[in-house]
DNA sequence: AGCGAATCCTGAACCGGTTCACAGTCCTGC
DNA sequence: GCAGGACTGTGAACCGGTTCAGGATTCGCT
């Protein structure tokens, strides 16, 4: 047997080869098996004979196998990646969101490989190309515009799952909250509380989730009989953390005194209350302040935030059931939840002017 | 069927070919050039003509060209990937490091790889697995005990970097706060207000930097010339979160009241806060609290929290050079912060019993 | 025009795990 | 004793971008 392969590695010149990693090759010549069978341990194990794989198991210890899932995934068309593609990582309703994901995909053996967008298209742009180049199997994204380059990854193995996708996708599932209804309760509350002069600091035009909160705003205002040029200060921000919320509030009270914020998220909402604390103003006496998301933190601050609560974790578990599925081919599934407000203490009556 | 066995790829049999992407082949052939060029292209534009450049770009542009990292990577033994193992990503202060990791590493065309440990040995040993196939070209990691199985990452083209990793390692560079330091600070404010019954709730005892605090928090109890074993009750638990410091300071209460608290972490602050507002208790006339990490929103936390301040989006720039820096082999460099006790409304004098 | 150097291009071989058609072995049942 | 099927094991070909020695062109200068 052996009758000398053509391309064999020993190279008699030199002893030890330098620094090679250990193939199935080697492991193969170990354990005196072809390297097919090596290849078959690794995955398909039930198809070789207890006492062969336990051969070759032995031979992958003692000699250190580490595999090559690049190697693996140039034939086999499988990476075992999944790109993870999110607004902020560093937001703890996406980081939740994120476990959500986790908690499903990694009993699969699958590795996520994440990025934050920060809402900018280049980078989102930038982001799809390296997962692309990297050939996840499939993807999973929170667009943060409507240019959908990432249908190119809708024939992957698993598809597309979007998040807060705006409408409905071309391609692939998708799994969203009802952002209208959400903003709708949120204003409405504080309509209620009597407040007039409401400012509404919300993120870039492009992302679909704040356009939607932004209609729900509207939409209250509408339903309540008021006009919204009367009543609300619109203020955008490129990014929605709790430094430029602390930026945007500190500007807005340069040019007005609303006695109410929403914010369209709890980060920035945590910048409005450190801009609010700074400059002495009481909330809610002097002004009342609406979140969005329900981060763990909020039920802490001082006041304790009202804020408009969606199912992070949650979010995550299905749409990594969801990528799981299968289902995201041919339309794929659409799934829809529905937020709700909690009121606590950071909101309160309108101050009288 | 289809016994067509040739390498040649144009089936002239069946129109266009069903499934497969175009390669540099295909963008060779389109732009008259052989597949070195394209090749060449990609990897060091400069050494190609620009009119042949040209053509070649697009060409590439014409076909969708999206090329293989998988392919390249075998054959360059580059992943353009470096693995970050961070203990919880979903925790603002490790999202902050995140955070400056990524904005040195951008720009060099590095995608990171995130996968977060919970504490858990198994899992970080189940992520390193997967990024030692994955290839990744270097490593940064805040390992969570002592096995050291990353050292296998010591010869990549970039090396290992390891965050917060106790005692010097033995392979790659590293970046620490002095953890005993900043611990030591909390505990004395602790003590010169005048606490002698503080609870100390901390992580688990295979990780490094939970070690070190307790050191710290040892030796504070030490140089005030008291007993540990009179001061302190020690709290384990398993994972640093808000929820945990929920659970964790509930049950305290039932065993023993202290008239403080020294949390491991902003977040297990977090969860002790929410626990003892729950029980009616205030901070800090009734119960002082201490965190560790000055994470963004303790500021605005009702109270404001006295912890220890690390600079999180530092660490991360620091570390993300000392990959670039490529002087992670042989011993590699070593940095070591100092972190700094900021008091705010959350402690005070310990009420008289 | 003539000539050597510098620059640009070429394409077969290669990286290493997977695929799959095929061969060998073992076992059952007639 | 032997056909037929189930199960195991084999190894050449393959995936597609990169490498690199060598060929082809262009350029500078006399």
């Amino acid at each position: 047997m052996v009758p000398a392969v053509t391309s064999d590695r020993s190279d008699p010149s030199k002893g030890a080869d330098v620094r090679r990693a250990v193939g199935v090759r080697d492991v193969a010549k170990r354990a005196q098996v072809s390297l097919g069978t090596v290849s078959n341990v690794i995955n398909t194990p039930d198809s070789v004979r207890p006492r062969t794989r336990a051969r070759v198991e032995k031979a992958m210890r003692e000699l250190g196998f580490v595999g090559s899932r690049a190697a693996g995934q140039l034939r086999s068309r499988k990476s075992g990646l999944v790109g993870v593609v999110l607004p902020d990582v560093g937001n703890p309703y996406w980081a939740d969101v994120l476990r959500g994901v986790e908690s499903v995909l990694e009993e699969h053996d699958l590795t996520l490989v994440v990025g934050s967008t920060h809402q900018d298209p280049a980078r989102q742009e930038r982001l799809l190309r390296a997962l692309a180049q990297q050939g996840v199997d499939g993807l999973l994204v929170a667009p943060i515009d409507k240019l959908r380059s990432w249908e190119q990854f809708a024939d992957r193995r698993l598809g597309v799952v979007a998040l807060e996708n705006g409408d409905a996708p071309d391609a692939g599932s998708s799994i969203s909250l009802d952002n209208v209804e959400g903003a709708r309760q949120a204003i409405t509350h504080l309509l209620e509380l009597g407040h007039r002069s409401i400012a509404f600091i919300n993120g870039p035009r492009n992302v679909p989730w704040c356009v939607e909160r932004r209609e729900g705003v509207l939409s209250g205002i509408q339903t309540a009989g008021l006009e919204a040029s009367d009543v609300l200060i619109e203020v955008e921000v490129s990014d929605l953390t709790a430094a430029m919320g602390i930026t945007a509030t500190d500007e807005l009270w340069g040019r007005c005194e609303p006695t109410a914020i929403v914010c369209a998220n709890d980060l920035v909402a945590l910048g409005a209350l450190l801009s609010l604390q700074r400059r002495g103003l009481r909330v809610p006496e002097d002004v009342s302040l609406v979140g969005y998301d329900d981060v763990e933190f909020v039920e802490a601050l001082r006041p304790p935030l009202t804020t408009v609560r969606q199912p992070s974790f949650e979010v995550g578990v299905i749409a990594g059931q969801m990528l799981l599925s299968g289902a995201t081919r041919d339309g794929g599934e659409r799934e829809l939840l529905t937020p709700a407000l909690i009121v606590r203490q950071s909101t309160g009556p309108a101050r009288l002017r």
